[in-house]
DNA sequence: ACAAAGTTTCATTTTTTACTGAAAGTTCTA
DNA sequence: TAGAACTTTCAGTAAAAAATGAAACTTTGT
C-alpha cells in the first residue's frame, strides 16, 4: 500500500466515524490529518490536503480549538499560525467526553429533572406512567454521567485502568 | 406543567439528543414515546402523536426493531400490530452499545489495523510517524471496544456496578 | 379465493446541515 | 501608519439526510 492511499482511507474513515457519532466530517478530517502529520500544518496544507475552502478550514479548526483538541504552533520567523493535535489518546478521551457532556448530557439531564418532577399534581394512569420512567431515566443518565466524570479523573491511561479493574 | 406540556418537551429533548448522536430525531422520538406510554402503541398512535408519515414511522420502527430495543406486540382479537420498548435502562444501554460497536467501531478496527500495517516497506519520516500513530490508535479504540464487551457483559446493572469499582 | 384491512417499500420532495468564497477584519512590517 | 499578508465571518449555495405518500404487497375473514 502507498502512502498516501493509506493516509487518505484514515482520513476518510475517521471522517465517516466522526459523521456517525454526531461530529461533523471535516472537523474529523482535519483532526485525523493532524493526529498523523510529523509536524505542524499551516491552514493552506489543510486546505490544499483535504481540497476543502478556507472558510470551511477555518471553522473547523476552530471548532476543534474549542474543543481543546487542537492547538495554534507559531513558529519562529513565520508569520503563518501553524496547527496541531493533542496527540495522547488518554488526553484526548477525556476532552471529548467532558465536552460532549457538558454540551449535550447536562441539558437533556435539566429537562429529564424538569419532567420528571413537574407533574406531581397530575393522577392520570399515563401521566403516573411518565413521571416513573422520567424519574428512572432521570437517575440513569446522571449515573452514567457521573461515571464518565470519575472515570477521567484518572486522567492518566483511564481506558487501561477501567479495564483492569472490569476484568477484576 | 400540563402532562402533554411534559412529554412533548422530553420527545422532543430525547430527538434532538438523537441527532447530535448520530440516531435519527424520529428513531429516537419513537423511542421516547414508546419508553413513556404504559401500554404498547400501534402505528396509527405513533404516527397520530408525532405526526409523521406511515412510510416514516415504518421505517423508523423497523429500525428500532433492528436494534433490539423495540418489540412487536399481538392483542388477543386485534389484527393490528402494537409495538413497545425495551423499558430495562440497563439493557437498553447494552444493546446500544454492542449495536453501535458493531456497526462503526468494528469496521473502524479493520480500516485501522489495515493501513497501520500496510507500510511495512516505505520509509520516509511521514511514513514512519504515520505508522506509529495509527497503531496506537489501533489499540486504545479496541481496548475501548473490549471494555465495552465486558463491561456490558454484566449485564444486569452494569453502570451502577462500574461506578462502584470506579470509586474504589 | 376474493376483497377488505393492514403493512411495507421506495422514488420524489422537503428539510437540515455543511461548504464556499468573497468581503470584512486583523496583524505585522517597513 | 500604510498597506500587504494573513485570518475570520457569514450570506448564499450545494450536498446529504430524512420524510412523504402513493403504489405494491401481505394477511385475514368469509
Amino acid at each position: 500500500m502507498e502512502f498516501s492511499e493509506a493516509k487518505n482511507k484514515f482520513v476518510q474513515t475517521w471522517g465517516a466515524l466522526g459523521s456517525q457519532w454526531g461530529i461533523n466530517k471535516t472537523m474529523a478530517q482535519i483532526h485525523a490529518l493532524l493526529m498523523v502529520a510529523p509536524d505542524a500544518l499551516s491552514m493552506e496544507d489543510i486546505m490544499a490536503e483535504l481540497q476543502i475552502s478556507r472558510g470551511n478550514a477555518s471553522m473547523n479548526l476552530r471548532a476543534l480549538m474549542d474543543w481543546g483538541i487542537v492547538f495554534k504552533e507559531y513558529k519562529a520567523g513565520e508569520r503563518k499560525e501553524f496547527f496541531i493535535a493533542e496527540k495522547d489518546l488518554d488526553e484526548l478521551a477525556v476532552k471529548i467526553a467532558k465536552e460532549r457532556s457538558k454540551r449535550e448530557i447536562k441539558p437533556a439531564l435539566r429537562v429529564l429533572k424538569d419532567v420528571s418532577t413537574g407533574l406531581k399534581d397530575d393522577q392520570s394512569v399515563e401521566a403516573k406512567h411518565f413521571t416513573d420512567q422520567t424519574s428512572k431515566l432521570y437517575s440513569f443518565v446522571l449515573k452514567a454521567d457521573n461515571m464518565i466524570e470519575k472515570a477521567t479523573e484518572f486522567k492518566e491511561n483511564w481506558i487501561g485502568r477501567l479495564v483492569t479493574k472490569i476484568m477484576k
